[in-house]
DNA sequence: CATAATGATACCGATATAGTATCATTAATG
DNA sequence: CATTAATGATACTATATCGGTATCATTATG
């Protein structure tokens, strides 16, 4: 079971190399070197970004992608729904009805509780909480 | 991204069955016709359940399975770990390496933390607190 | 007008999910 | 002791998802 599927991992490198790097504009080609990855793949990726407003792009030559939002406004758990959908850690037998053991399921009750908390966790790590992690790792090397 | 999939599903309600019906031994046909779902699939889920000693197998006419453990023994997250192997919420791309932004990965760090508490709460359901809840209910509806 | 970027889409191979199908084995029982 | 009814083991299949690749169209710069 993997939440961070390649999309979203892929999808996070992009967007820590446009804040650290702070370049204007980042193209697909020069992250696509620097992560040694796909850029086909990286790509599509970013477009997605860009349709779904996390991303600003610019077509034509000198053109690339910049962020549409300050980092502590682009949250890991939106990046998980764009890419893998609603989290739904249950698939639940509910709807499936036609179990007659299980009318009000107690198991989906107790996954829903867990799941709840496990969104709520994750609905407050940001780019700017990553990337300033990282920041401070940095600092504590030196 | 789901957790609970078919076969967790239905191995889940097969082991209420056993608990909830009290019988002393139960056949997939049982089963299978009691919750509407597909024989042999149920069989294989049973015979994997049996095979990593949840329960116990019987050949022969009036054969079947039954519970190899006290309900108290059997955790959700056992049956999470058989049919979808272990937890990993992050895929990892620290062994990816190659990754030159992110050598410790801040990330992942993160998700790990959060996969730890999501594992430690998931660990405390057995088929107990399961079956106790379903029990609570019922006498609540009366 | 050439070049270098994204936009949109269609395709593709590998793997996972949710089964189906068969044949072998085993135990009860009439 | 043969029939029946159960599991054991294994191979096959259809569909969906994942991780890409490939193409062609569009657009902006110089």
């Amino acid at each position: 079971m993997k939440m961070i599927n390649r999309e979203i991992g892929y999808a996070i490198k992009a967007l820590c190399f446009m804040v650290i790097e702070e370049k204007d504009i980042a193209t697909t080609s020069q992250m696509a070197a620097y992560f040694k990855i796909s850029r086909p793949f990286l790509r599509k990726i970013l477009q997605k970004l860009n349709k779904v407003g996390l991303l600003e792009s610019h077509k034509g030559k000198n053109g690339g992608f910049k962020l549409a939002l300050p980092i502590s406004e682009i949250f890991l758990i939106d990046l998980i729904k764009i890419f893998q959908g609603p989290i739904k850690l249950s698939g639940c037998y509910k709807k499936d009805d036609d179990c007659p053991l299980i009318a009000e399921c107690p198991i989906m009750s107790e996954i829903e509780r867990l799941e709840k908390n496990f969104i709520a966790d994750l609905a407050k790590i940001s780019l700017k909480t990553i990337v300033e992690k990282k920041q401070i790792e940095e600092d504590q090397d030196q």
